[in-house]
DNA sequence: GCAAAAGTGTTTGGGATACACCCATGC
DNA sequence: GCATGGGTGTATCCCAAACACTTTTGC
């Protein structure tokens, strides 16, 4: 049993990160991943990811390796971020054992820089076969997005800031992947003290202009009740 | 910028883990502490925790961990153990940076065999002054515990197999510190398909004796509704 | 019979659900 | 005038909340 208070041959595991990165593009929701350049899984499709080394938050270690692997900048270009679960069963490097903090993002028209142009979006629903453990982690992360949408307004994080009711209900769509119905989704919407009408419409196009909304609060919270 | 992939000077950081420890005594929550034999904080009270070497996984060390320091089987002892946050602002030790997995635990009348007993369970609203972030990590477990509580069959953990209904709402009112409605709490839980009536009653008091109910699933799992 | 806790029902209001048609614009 | 998406109301059901008295036992 090592323990560095009571001997000096403390070594920590490896700490890694990786994120999983959400955006909606034609009403579906999408996940970012790249190509591994290396062994092992080389060439199989993965979450971004990287080593964490001292000194370094993990969440600035998620800055580093997103600008480097995938040209994004996570402050500028994902709305939220949020720490999802730490995974520490799966040994992700043969060398030895590896803890992986996961985080997940969310943003709209993400633009990508990757070297080699590696690392692209993919529907949720039509995932290639994944590196490591990484199609649990991106289930366990849509499991809670799914979640959270519900009851937070999460939502934000993939519309513009001035948007339609229609919009934000194929938000919900795409994300809970199912229909709503309109009258009901919007009777709930407009309750929750969220989000409140812009006074400004939408025009030239080929239909009845459409009101915009805006969000009340920037900040992700929760926007419905308790249950108890 | 470090990463092992690109040159050989990767240092990880200490990866540390605490647990938070609940338990419900004479209706009130409590949580484990002990006091810091060492510097940094000596003396003062802190959550369990300590050093998670190479080739353990979190579990393995927080198991390690706890027999060692407040001698408690975490797998024995406690109903449920599930992962709270991995926090990695503070450095908890003053010779570098360290990042900190954090597990909810809950039981009932647990046993302690602390080194010079110098673990107790507090009440959860009258806590000493703590190390580190440790009141921080508190309110966020305690946040968590009585979110979960409400839509999970979490209650079990801190009941005997058998409980009346009374028992079981002075766990909710311990928990959430708050007195509920003794028929609307009773309607809303046998709605809930969580428990079932065993049959057996209480026997040998001064009053009336109560139905004993037991829960249907040992599975800590979700039994309320989805909101959309 | 009395102390102590167990057990039980009704009313009211609000939110969830199901469901179909008219409106405003561009062309 | 027609195609396109925007916008709206009602009836029903179920759940949440508020609220007080009777029952069963040990002593």
């Amino acid at each position: 049993m090592k323990d560095s208070l009571f001997n000096k041959e403390y070594i920590a595991p490896t700490l890694t990160i990786d994120m999983v990165i959400f955006q909606i593009t034609n009403n579906r929701l999408n996940v970012l991943l790249t190509k591994r350049a290396q062994r092992p899984f080389k060439s199989t499709w993965a979450l971004p990811g990287g080593y964490n080394a001292a000194g370094q938050t993990t969440l600035e270690a998620a800055d580093a390796i997103m600008h480097r692997k995938v040209g994004l900048d996570i402050h500028s270009q994902l709305v939220h971020i949020e720490q999802l679960y730490t995974f520490d069963t799966v040994a992700r490097d043969p060398r030895g054992h590896a803890v992986a903090v996961v985080y997940s993002g969310y943003g709209r028209e993400i633009e990508l820089d990757s070297p080699n142009q590696t690392a692209q979006f993919f529907d949720v629903s039509e995932l290639p076969k994944l590196a490591f453990d990484h199609a649990k982690i991106i289930d366990y992360a849509l499991q809670r997005l799914r979640n959270r949408i519900g009851y937070t307004n999460l939502a934000q994080a993939f519309l513009p800031k001035q948007f339609t009711l229609t919009s934000l209900q194929d938000i919900y769509q795409a994300v809970l992947d199912k229909p709503l119905d309109k009258r009901n989704f919007r009777k709930r919407i407009t309750s929750l003290d969220m989000i409140h009408d812009t006074g400004r419409t939408t025009a030239g196009r080929a239909h009845r202009p459409a009101k915009l909304y805006a969000f009340n609060s920037t900040n992700i919270a929760v926007v419905d009740a308790e249950r108890f």
